[in-house]
RNA sequence: GCCUCCAUCGUCUAGGGGACCAGGACGCAACCCUUUCAAGGUUAAAACGUGAGUUCGAAUCUCACUGGAGGUGCCA
């Protein structure tokens, strides 16, 4: 059916005053792929008409954030288009033009009601255990008498006139039919008195002006949904097909993610804004394939996904309605997934800032070297330091506990280090085709398990108990080093052996 | 409180009346492979919230309950 679907008008449209997080990727993430498959337009449009909330740096976040998923726009504040502005401050005219449409029909009035009437009302309604509501008291004053009241500078706000009986009922995509009692939607103000449209009134006009067919947006519209379909149906416009996503619980389950949880996550290693996932060593293909599968899926099986896969599979009629919880271990595995696919130069390449950003120098030679045997062994590229910065060391120092094999003396390991120096003393080169055979013989000769000598060996040259397979690595470090640091070790473990003796 | 939405393994999910004593994935456990750590392979444990109803037959349809979430702003 989606295979079939003409191309799309969609838009992302977020407000800047704030930080872009994973629920709002996933939204435009989606938008994207709809757009994408259908050979629609994608339009990203800021919605900064609070100007109190408005923050410097968040629209250019937002678009970096997006840029880093691989997400770019049609049309949107910095690639003009036919429809534009695409930045809700740049058309305030506009609103006001269409809200005075409202008011001259009947379906909007003039509201004169100060902050402080509206606010001793709400409290006398929750004292009688009233649904907080505007309780009309301006919908009935002439529009000639507003007027007047608005020429002799009386500040006023302009609020939608909904109906106070019945029912309305709109349709969902993924859910079905909504069905809202009509006095439960209140007067809603679309025009503040500082003269700048709310989003109920600003979104619709722009969705009807930027031509867009499909919203998909967040669940928290759902209840003011029946209210955006009365506006829509006062302008006699059509309406678009509205999706509405559920909403990320936190890794509990347990309700959403507080600013506090979402600040104290960064400590283990985790985040829930788009942004911080880079620097965590994260990979784009997988935080998108991730956030795909949450809310979507593709079949039974099918699990790994690229961006060009998503856009050629994507359908809004497998789109999920029920929320679901941020699971941070199974990010961990797509990474993981995604850094294996990649191909060696570009991993080498992407993980070289990460080895920098902990004073490493890597040359690229060592690197493109590295980076196949640390491929499958990292989760984030930020483990890449961790477990190979040795090879950009000069020295390592290895603790002489770790030298010692479980069930071998220290004599016993200082003679391994003695023989295994005079084995690979003698060739040529060491790597896993030259020195591993040789090696191999001599657990033989030492009537050894491969463990016990191969250990000794492993602590010796890179200083750790945990590392990338030995041969290779030696390889990398070269035949000189390999002795030189072999020599330290039986030189360690002889001195540890006379001073326990 | 009121309104609305949602409800399958711990988590993400497949499932849209018989194909399901419910499939996949993450995680967890065991085993195999193995010079460490990974990766890979095999196996195991693990779910249809409860109660009615419709039907020859329900995870799938209806209702109630329960639980969870969202909304209730001159925010978006």
């Amino acid at each position: 059916m989606t295979n079939e679907m003409k191309p799309v008008r969609v838009r992302f449209a977020p407000s800047p005053t704030g930080r872009l997080h994973l629920g709002g990727g996933r939204t435009a993430l989606y938008n994207y792929l709809l757009a994408k498959k259908t050979g629609g337009k994608f339009i990203l449009r800021i919605e900064d008409t609070d100007r109190k909330r408005y923050i410097e740096n968040a629209e250019q976040e937002l678009m970096d954030g997006l840029h880093w998923l691989g997400i770019d726009w049609d049309e949107g504040p910095d690639k003009p288009g036919e429809f534009g502005p695409y930045r809700q401050s740049e058309r305030k005219e506009i609103y006001l033009k269409y809200a005075e449409q409202l008011i001259k029909q009947g379906d909007a009035f003039y509201c004169f009601c100060t902050p402080e009437r509206l606010h001793r009302m709400k409290e006398e309604q929750e004292k009688r255990k009233e649904f907080p509501h505007y309780d009309g008291h301006c919908r009935d004053i002439s529009l000639e008498d507003a007027r007047k009241r608005i020429a002799a500078g009386e500040p006023y706000v302009i609020r939608f006139k909904t109906p106070k009986g019945g029912v309305t009922t709109v349709h969902d995509a993924i859910r079905g039919e909504i069905t809202v009692e009509n006095r439960t939607i209140d007067d809603y103000i679309i025009v503040k008195s500082d003269g700048w449209a709310l989003y109920h009134l600003a979104a619709m006009v722009d969705d009807h002006l930027m031509g867009i067919t499909h919203v998909i947006r967040g669940s928290e519209w759902i209840p003011t949904l029946p209210l955006h379909h009365m506006i829509i149906q006062a302008f006699g416009w059509e309406e678009p097909v509205w999706i509405h996503l559920s909403v990320f619980l936190k890794p509990s389950g347990k309700g959403k993610m507080s600013k506090r949880e979402s600040a104290d996550l960064i400590k283990d290693g985790y985040s829930i804004f788009l942004t911080d996932f880079k620097d965590l060593g994260y990979l784009p293909e997988a935080v998108t394939n991730w956030i795909a599968l949450m809310g979507w899926s593709y079949d039974d099986h099918t699990e790994f996904f690229t961006m060009e896969d998503l856009i050629k599979d994507f359908s809004i009629d497998h789109l999920n309605p029920s929320p679901a919880a941020i699971n941070f271990t199974k990010l961990d595995y797509f990474n993981g997934v995604h850094i294996r696919a990649l191909p060696v130069e570009d991993l080498a390449h992407r993980i070289k800032p990460f080895f920098e950003a902990k004073g490493y120098h890597p040359d690229d030679e060592t690197l493109l070297k590295i980076t196949p045997i640390i491929q499958e062994r990292i989760v984030t590229l930020d483990d890449a330091p961790e477990i190979a910065g040795f090879f950009f060391e000069d020295h390592v120092t290895p603790q002489t506990e770790d030298l010692i094999q479980k069930g071998l003396t220290a004599e016993k390991c200082a003679e391994i280090a003695e023989k295994s120096y005079q084995v690979l003393a003698d060739l040529p080169e060491i790597s896993p085709r030259i020195g591993e055979p040789e090696m191999r013989a001599l657990v033989e000769e030492l009537g050894l398990k491969p463990a016990q000598v191969f250990g000794v060996l492993r602590v010796a040259v890179t200083g750790r108990k945990v590392s990338p397979p030995l041969f290779e690595s030696m390889e990398i470090i070269g035949k000189d080093i390999v002795l030189e640091r072999i020599k330290t070790a039986a030189k360690m473990l002889r001195e540890y052996q006379s001073r326990n003796n």
